[in-house]
DNA sequence: ATGAAAGCGCTAACAG
DNA sequence: CTGTTAGCGCTTTCAT
């Protein structure tokens, strides 16, 4: 048997409210009652059960992430940044890959309901936005919208849309590939990629969008989606997509013996770190991952610690990439 | 304020135990009762907490996964499929990334003991050994060892050797490079490294340790590791290494106009996902991420609802990713 | 400075 | 089939 309060109570021979006062460092305790206790919690070899505080405080100290796929570069980074940040608030972090599916994603909501966690970070979109509103606990969204209630954690969408069409311009394309997303959620993906349209035509140049599905996010998928975009424009000499999506029309270039940045340029969305350790370094737009984590924490704790009706969230600035492909 | 049990009884005019009963289906309630409850759950909008329960039952449902570092692909795909094998059972995965900070793996352990979680699986490795012994709750090492009573799951080392050996030697590769951790914990890796040289020896090839560092597991390190590699063996034909580590010395040969795999072949261990991303597939032993994540949660959760004492955890097999990079 | 008492929300004997 | 009772382990007034 695991050692209670009460054990260490009894053994020292005091209450279990000074034994819990020594726990917590609070209040006063005579030095000699704090020493009985303090030996008697080692005699037992005692440890406060977080079950009976979590009880007790109703809060449970986790925070929940939620994505479509864990090991994805960009989710598996904003995860590594939000739990270290989440750990230097005093949280802990709940992960979850919904790989598309919507129960696992209302079962995550459910577990927010019933206090399994305090809040959540929502980067995976395949509910519907109702479900979102029938609760008020907190949910913050990941570069998706959900409600006007929800606050979101997003990148500057036309600067992503206007640095991509500026370095393919200044590269003289003029035949343009998008890889873009289904829509299903209104998220902010459609601004950037219309933009990008609207700014390329300025430029002169013509864009083709290719989708690369619904909630796709495995290697087999981009693939497709890269042998897809070859065949529907083939005299394609410039591509954006995300990092993952770029990489495998990087792969399928080189299959069909197209050189890049030589006959055709490509500019990744993401920079993320699989942009970096190839034998090129991919031109990219790269996100603030660790603000977008920061700015996701901060308001998920405004909202649960400070009781925040709408925190604001400024969208966050992107940055240039210099690198080999474009 | 939101609805506790005794509410929706009050309101039902029934007794707790009997909505209990309702929500957890279980025993037999007649119709018209049921009827009474459901009604009151849905005016209050009840959910049972988690909270109550978990000290009711004393358990969390929670596995923590510990890691060095999140975003990491052998990493990030291991807490992927261990989240879904853990979700398909009925467990939530709290997950942390120590970066190499002792007092953040201690912190997770002391969670263990305050029952914040049911059981750890631990892949990072700060500590020292006598700590994970202070404890007999469940934990389950990914690829190292920490006492005797700790199952551990881990892939067929000797296999990754001959496998790794076989394919450098098949190519005539003489002067291998091999990219090593420093070994601060006994893990694995040792046994490998050293079949591998014995067998390179056989085939008389030489082979030179370059080490990527104590808890390297970031881009820069890696790139610095590829430095020194060139460096120090600079007439090497053969490199072998984690992933991230070999893909840092592609671009390395690369930068130094070398060919691959005309001049120098290289071959991967681990065989993640960002083995299959680039203009070039890697040469690569294949980690079963898939099934060494089933068989740590498998194993956590015989520790935990079977009380197995020291369950069995065979070596699990490893495959070749014939790539172009050998 | 310390203790008594109440209660967080739930489950599980056991009785009836 | 349903209610009573007891308690999981902790914190927190409020007295003393």
């Amino acid at each position: 048997m695991v050692a209670s309060i009460s054990d260490v109570a009894k053994l020292a021979g005091v209450s279990k409210s000074t034994v819990s006062l020594v726990c917590n460092n609070k209040g006063y305790v005579s030095p000699e009652t704090r020493e009985k206790i303090e030996r008697a919690m080692a005699e037992l070899n005692y440890t406060p059960s977080a079950l009976g505080q979590n009880l007790k405080l109703r809060r449970s100290g986790i925070i929940g992430i939620i994505v479509p796929d864990i090991s994805h570069p960009f989710f598996s980074t904003f995860l590594k940044y939000a739990e270290k940040s989440l750990y230097r608030r005093g949280y802990k972090t709940m992960v979850c890959g919904t790989a598309g599916r919507q129960d696992v994603e209302e079962a995550y909501l459910q577990m927010l309901e019933r206090r399994t966690m305090d809040g959540i970070i929502m980067g995976a979109h395949s509910q519907k936005v109702e479900r979102y509103l029938r609760t008020n606990r907190p949910i913050v969204a990941l570069d998706r919208f959900l409600s006007e209630d929800i606050p979101v954690v997003r990148s500057n969408k036309a600067q992503i849309a206007e640095l991509a069409a500026g370095l393919l311009l200044k590269r003289g394309r003029r035949h343009i590939a998008q890889l873009v997303s289904s829509y299903t959620v209104p998220n902010f993906e459609l601004e950037k990629d219309e933009t990008f349209v609207r700014l390329m035509a300025q430029g002169g140049a013509e864009v083709t969008d290719v989708s690369v599905g619904y909630n796709a996010f495995t290697e087999e998928q981009y693939a497709l989606a890269a042998q897809r975009l070859f065949r529907r424009c083939p005299n394609v000499d410039g591509i954006v997509g995300t990092d993952m999506a770029v990489l495998a029309c990087m792969a399928e270039a080189h299959r069909r013996g197209l050189r890049v940045p030589e006959q055709i340029s490509m500019v990744a969305i993401d920079g993320t770190y699989v942009t970096r350790i190839g034998e090129m370094t991919l031109t990219a737009i790269v996100q603030p991952m660790e603000a977008m984590a920061e700015q996701a924490v901060d308001l998920v704790l405004q909202l649960l610690e400070e009781g925040a009706e709408r925190p604001a969230s400024p969208a966050l600035e992107v940055t240039v990439q210099e690198g080999e492909s474009c």
